[in-house]
DNA sequence: AAAAACACTTAACATAGGATAAGTTTCCAG
DNA sequence: CTGGAAACTTATCCTATGTTAAGTGTTTTT
């Protein structure tokens, strides 16, 4: 069960037995059926979540009610809402499962002790953050500078596993088009083939 | 000289008085001049940039020679490029000045020792990339649900103390938009009003 | 001070992608 | 197994924004 997470945090961090004792004694399992919430944007969501099974996404809902997808977490990802999170104000973001889940959460003031305790999980946060910061830069300049049709290519190229795996309606909400765009490129794509 | 670095420290972190020596022994001052680049694309960078005076702009160019900016970087803001820093790897971005500016700089090697021997920067740049990474994720949402006119307008109420230290030019492409189009949309509000 | 480069505006035209609507296929829930 | 809801496709029309080009005013360079 703590495979994955301890997989994860092994890439920036070497644990003893007795800290990886201690950082497993304060994951809380959770399991969610496909379209359950893990949180809803106006709760506040004081948590970090590890995805050890299955598929989320992180979305926005505007005011004509048209979803758009900020972003998926699958297994081996880490997801929430660390605006609330950092804050304690109420979510920006609506997160659902996709597929049934498995997750493993961490309170943040749990997470607070664990800090003060295992000043390590300062550093391991820090560099999990700077990747995750330099994926959101490389997404911000994705979608400026490419057209639709080519930010579908480099979906494809760049998530090859996952696209069987998502809906079209959901892919084209990630790269912020409508499902109809999405179909047409498609289209496009067969025709010249 | 270190006032507005130390100021920013301590929104997160509290330093004693040889700490605080043993940090600013570290930084390497330089300043710039408008139009100097402190990194081009291609370059590997592997310092962090705290801007003490002045403006930056952290830039792409694509193919056609079209810039497009991804961010700015303002006094009291930190900059560089994350992926050439964290990786090793040849920047992607271009840095350069938008005003006459005074850096504070730190190399690498160094930061990594200070992390090692004050745990508390580590949590220092955690929470700092928490920050910045909430605000590159509001970006994202941003330029997904708004036009270009609603996002024009959300620059103006977010950044008035920058607006006019912009050109126009600069905050079209900050937008994503063209100066054209920029233009356009300036006028149909004074029409409006 | 003149020349050159740049910033900004305006206008006419072009186009990618949105909106709407209708049809087909796939998926569940009863 | 069946009926209704989603998911996906296709077509038509529409609009926001890009493109090109020309003109004016403002810096920068010489």
């Amino acid at each position: 069960m703590y495979d994955l997470i301890l997989k994860n945090i092994a890439r920036f961090i070497t644990l003893t037995p007795a800290e990886t004792e201690r950082f497993t004694s304060i994951l809380k399992p959770r399991s969610l059926r496909r379209r359950q919430y893990l949180v809803q944007a106006g709760d506040v969501f004081r948590q970090e979540c590890f995805v050890n099974k299955g598929s989320l996404r992180i979305y926005q809902v505007d005011d004509s009610g048209q979803e758009r997808i900020i972003n998926f977490a699958f297994e081996g990802w880490w997801t929430g809402d660390m605006y609330s999170f950092l804050s304690g104000q109420p979510a920006i973001y609506h997160v659902d499962a996709l597929e049934d889940c498995e997750l493993l959460l961490i309170g943040k003031e749990q997470l607070e002790q664990l800090y003060i305790d295992i000043p390590k999980f300062d550093r391991f946060y820090r560099i999990l953050l700077q990747n995750a910061y330099i994926a959101m830069q490389r997404r911000i300049s994705d979608n400026m500078m490419l057209s639709a049709e080519e930010r579908y290519l480099q979906f494809l190229e760049r998530y090859p596993q996952f696209e069987q795996r998502l809906s079209q309606k959901h892919i084209a909400s990630y790269l912020g088009i409508t499902p109809e765009s999405l179909s047409r490129i498609r289209r496009h794509r067969l025709n010249r083939s």
